[in-house]
DNA sequence: GCCGAGGGTTTGTGATCACATGTCGATCAT
DNA sequence: ATGATCGACATGTGATCACAAACCCTCGGC
């Protein structure tokens, strides 16, 4: 085990009165899969779990059972927790779903995009190449979906971004792997055409964009 | 050869003697939320569901979080759980997803569907005419899933058809709102369209067909 | 040397409990 | 009669415990 970060604060001065302590730990959690900061079939115990963030296993286990629920992490049939190791067809699928789902969301949100929401996808494009420089795996996915997230968000659509959400959380794991891999120099070259196509109104070319954004990384994690 | 080391298989797949408490209180729930037999805003108690599950609180909130964390059940800002009541926008956002989701799938499992899925096929879309004839809102319910599932088991996409489940399990309480209120006298146009268009092997006429039985529904229950 | 059996340890499960908070109803003052 | 206030009850939360099963490491036999 590396470093072991305490919460022991029962209550915290923060601006929530309750912050229930079954949701920090879902949300410590799902933070770190979706963000690929755990690898694929680690193992999580639940009383590690729950010294982790400072609490019993009641909050662990909850948290798990909703994470598990979304297809984050996986149980053995003997009740054991780990993160998902995905098969070849299961990738596959899950990047279907990225490009069904997500090509709906652009769409959905091109009409309602201003100068603004661009400007921020700009700033956030930029920031990618930083943490590339800094070859931060972790770093360059959560920026990432950031860009994506940021652009979804003006749909309008939560219950379809909840789902793209979750799609994202069942790839963490795995994405790491792909990005840990390939050293990538540059930003998405289809960033920018998103972004283009933004800007231009152009429909078919956003969606042609997005869907080539989703597909094209994942595509190199079937071996 | 040393393969048994890897796979003591403690549990058949066919029967599992001991079923874990919170998952039958799960699948309790969760079916009878499906099939529309319990109606939206319908509050919920911890110490309740236990009770009638014959469980302690322990398994029954479990299962109530994975059911929340499914968009089956809502929690109150105080903890308190109930069906959700769904507003128009969500409503057609979520039939907007079915329409996704499932058009997708049909389209998968068409190369795939034999002569043998299209009698079933056809066998379930007769008993829907009995339940109508009984006027068994939750059966009709619970008959028009089983033919789509039965469709979309064929495409071999099981992320695609959880997800698809998952609006399913969003809409049950809503639709029972629906299927109660409009008297069905015979059964769905579309599910015939479907079949013909399956026999046909006529790819677009089934996205239509698949895109017109879900959406013709839903599009009565908003106002 | 390798495989299998044994036991100590780890781990998940479910019940129970103490506690805080929310909810609802009754009572009382106006 | 109506509205507010107070209190009893209901309800969710999280900790702890006992228990069974699984896991892993070690040891002994072949």
């Amino acid at each position: 085990m590396s470093i072991m970060l305490l919460a022991p604060r029962p209550e915290s001065p923060r601006s929530d009165p309750t912050p229930a302590a079954h949701d920090r730990v879902y949300r410590g959690l799902r933070t770190r899969i979706m963000h690929g900061a755990i690898a694929p079939g680690q193992a999580l115990t639940l009383r590690g779990i729950g010294a982790e963030f400072g609490v019993s296993m009641t909050p662990a286990r909850e948290a798990v059972r909703r994470l598990v629920a979304e297809g984050a992490l996986q149980l053995s049939s003997s009740g054991r927790v780990s993160t998902p190791e995905l098969t070849n067809e299961r990738i596959e699928e899950l990047a279907a779903l990225r490009a069904l789902l997500e090509v709906e969301l652009a769409s959905r949100a091109l009409p309602r995009a201003h100068m603004a929401l661009i400007d921020r996808l700009q700033t956030i494009n930029a920031s990618i190449g930083e943490v590339i420089e800094a070859h931060d795996a972790v770093g360059y996915i959560r920026t990432n979906l950031e860009f994506h997230r940021t652009l979804y968000l003006r749909a309008q659509a939560p219950a379809m971004l909840a789902m793209a959400e979750t799609v994202w959380l069942q790839l963490g794991p795995t994405m790491r792997k792909l990005y840990g891999r390939l050293q990538r120099r540059e930003t998405p070259h289809f960033h920018k055409l998103i972004i283009a196509a933004l800007k231009a109104g152009d429909e078919p070319g956003l969606r042609l964009a997005v869907r080539s954004d989703v597909t094209q990384g994942l595509r190199m994690l079937t071996t």
